[in-house]
DNA sequence: TTTCAGTCAATAAA
DNA sequence: TTTATTGACTGAAA
């Protein structure tokens, strides 16, 4: 019994282990399914990220091809727009070919017609355009000949108005091929502001004009560019990038462009070059001015005038037509002598003979007004009653500024006929400018006589005039008093004498052992100290001083600013302009690269880099005076 | 307030 | 007399 209950235990047993495995192989497997499906999962994830991608993938490619698609069609357009442009050259040279052609056969004709070689008749007429208020604008875009702009004299006193016309479209067609070369880009006018200029070769060839022409800088400057000679010296010689040029320092140089491009300005300032130098032989003596003679005729009439009421509307026309007769007379035997050479009291917007008969007419009635009101600059506005007769001819906008001006007189002031006046600030700063360079009036006397403000205020005045509505009440005066200035001869002539003995009073109190530089910075000499201080003239030292302090500081703080000023016995101002300007011209010659970063040293510095000492030293703006001394100076800083 | 572009005008140089 | 240089100034921008 006992034998057979071992033997089913030992059974069981068996069993059981045989459950056990069946159990671990069970779980074995479920792990493994379980692996199985984790895995599947996994792939199914990657297979929809694939997926995905794939779709991304279309997505860039049909975008891709779409863009590439646009690309073909604009280089489509592009090719169609050469192909354009190219038919339109082709046109250009066989209208070039044709002008060639007509400016031989034109050039044959005149020669045929043309008499002997004459002086006078040879001297080139002065065109137009330069007799507008600014000559300068005269190079802008507008066309400046055409036949119909021509007045109907000049056009009959054409040898032959098509040879006439022929030649000035073949002289713009020639400089128009000459200065194609200037520009990168294409002729579009309506972008000419945005194209580049080339101006290294601009101004070389402005320099190569006038010195053929013996045009002066100070000639050029001012009625072309509208500049100084020392700014157009400073363009010439060291013109700037294209690129680096702000709006409006770019302006100069498409007027420079502009002036090459046109043969008849370069005639025509050659014409008031020499006759401002008296070169050219005058009818009349070449020291009297179209004014002057205005103001003889004026003088011989004065009788006249006096002999008639002025306040007589048939009278004063009377009288008017006498003088004018005259002052045609006169200016037939003058042969068109340039009377805005004379900028003191010509209107400069004169623009046929028609306008400067008006202009006349205007100068008699400012004459016989004159006779009425002697005016005594500079005197207080104000508005008389005084009314002139209408005037016979159509009537110029300018003549009825000059009437209303007119109104404006001695007394006390009108406000509400100043804000009815709208004059244009621009053309009386620019006359009277041209009329004190002309002259040789300071802006000093000119401002302490008329305007009653200082040197500064009038050349900030005249340089930079606000148009006439954005003008406050007191600086519309200022605008009326240089009006009514250009207005009467005399004025000119009384600033003129008036500057001439300042001149004289000045050279006659200049101590003939005139002090050095520096006399003023002299402490304690209380008799130097009521003279105007003169120009700062820094000696070789204290330039030496001031670049080895650069080279170590290029943006010297103000403490620096301080000490510098103080070893070198200057004012503090004087050192920190020498900064500004040394490093503006630093900038201006090396045009490539800036001075550098305000925290970190300049690419130019002589310190940062062991080639910029060469760099520094050819564009050194003040080396070449120097002629590169090379002193070793120490600055304590 | 500082810096800069642009300019003037006094002065020097040619 | 003309041209070049340069200290000083201005308004704008940062």
């Amino acid at each position: 019994m006992m034998r057979m209950m071992k033997m089913f235990a030992s059974r069981d047993i068996r069993d059981l282990h045989h459950l056990e495995e069946e159990v671990q192989r069970l779980q074995e497997v479920q792990e493994r399914s379980a692996n199985h499906i984790a895995l599947l999962q996994e792939v199914q994830e990657r297979s929809a990220n694939h997926i995905a991608l794939l779709k991304e993938v279309q997505e860039r490619s049909a975008n891709h091809i779409a863009l590439l698609q646009q690309q073909l069609a604009n280089k489509t357009q592009d090719i169609e727009r050469l192909q354009a442009k190219l038919q339109s050259q082709q046109d250009y040279e066989k209208m070039k070919t044709e002008l060639r052609t007509l400016r031989a056969r034109t050039q044959t004709e005149e020669d045929a017609l043309s008499p002997p070689s004459d002086s006078t008749e040879n001297d080139p007429v002065i065109p137009r355009e330069f007799r507008t208020p600014e000559f300068h604008h005269f190079c802008g875009k507008e066309e400046p000949w055409s036949e119909s702009k021509l007045p109907v004299e000049n056009r009959r006193s054409s040898s032959s108005s098509l040879s006439s016309v022929s030649l000035h479209m073949c002289v713009k067609e020639e400089s128009m091929s000459e200065s194609d070369g200037l520009l990168y880009e294409d002729e579009d006018e309506d972008e000419e502001d945005e194209e580049e200029l080339d101006t290294s070769r601009l101004t070389r060839r402005v320099r190569e004009t006038l010195q053929k022409h013996s045009i002066g800088q100070r000639v050029f400057g001012h009625f072309v560019l509208g500049l100084s000679q020392g700014t157009v010296s400073d363009i010439l010689a060291r013109p700037k990038p294209w690129r680096t040029l702000t709006r409006r320092g770019r302006e100069p140089f498409l007027r420079m462009k502009t002036f090459l491009s046109d043969q008849t300005s370069v005639q025509t300032l050659t014409g008031i070059q020499e006759r401002l130098r008296g070169i050219v032989p005058w009818v009349r003596s070449p020291e009297m001015s179209s004014d002057q003679v205005i103001r003889n005729i004026l003088d011989q009439n004065h009788s006249k005038l006096m002999d008639v009421d002025s306040r007589s509307q048939r009278g004063s026309e009377d009288v008017i037509r006498s003088i004018l007769h005259q002052a045609k007379h006169e200016m037939h035997v003058t042969s068109e002598t340039p009377e805005e050479v004379h900028y003191g009291t010509q209107n400069p917007s004169v623009q046929s003979p028609a306008d400067f008969v008006q202009s006349i007419i205007r100068k008699v009635k400012c004459e016989m007004d004159e006779d009425t009101h002697p005016s005594a600059s500079p005197a207080p506005l104000s508005i008389i009653t005084h009314s002139f007769p209408t005037h016979p001819e159509p009537r110029t906008q300018e003549c009825v500024q000059q009437e209303c001006v007119q109104q404006v007189c001695v007394g006390s002031c009108e406000d509400e006929i100043l804000e009815s006046l709208d004059l244009d600030t621009v053309s009386i700063t620019q006359r009277v400018k041209e009329a004190l360079v002309v002259n040789n009036i300071g802006q000093r006397v000119f401002g302490e006589e008329v305007l009653g403000l200082t040197q500064s205020s009038v050349s900030e005045l005249l340089s930079r005039p606000k148009p006439w509505t954005k003008l406050s009440l007191k600086g519309k005066e200022n605008f009326i008093r240089m009006h009514r200035w250009l207005q009467d001869p005399h004025n000119v002539q009384r600033l003129t004498k008036t500057d001439q003995r300042a001149r004289l009073k000045r050279d006659s109190q200049r101590p003939s052992d005139a002090p050095g530089h520096g006399f003023c910075l002299s402490a304690g000499s209380g008799a130097f100290e009521a003279i105007k201080r003169p120009r700062v003239v820094l000696s070789a030292h204290e330039k030496d001083s001031l670049r080895a302090a650069y080279q170590l500081e290029p943006y010297p703080s103000p403490y620096t600013i301080e000490r510098l000023a103080s070893q070198l016995a200057l004012q503090t101002s004087t050192v920190s302009n020498w900064f500004y300007n040394y490093r503006s011209r630093i900038r201006r010659d090396g045009l490539t690269e800036p001075v550098q970063t305000r925290t970190g040293l300049s690419p130019a510095s002589p310190v940062s880099s062991g080639l910029v000492s060469v760099k520094q030293e050819a564009c050194d703006p003040e080396m070449e005076e120097d002629t590169h001394r090379h002193t070793c100076v120490t600055v304590r800083l």
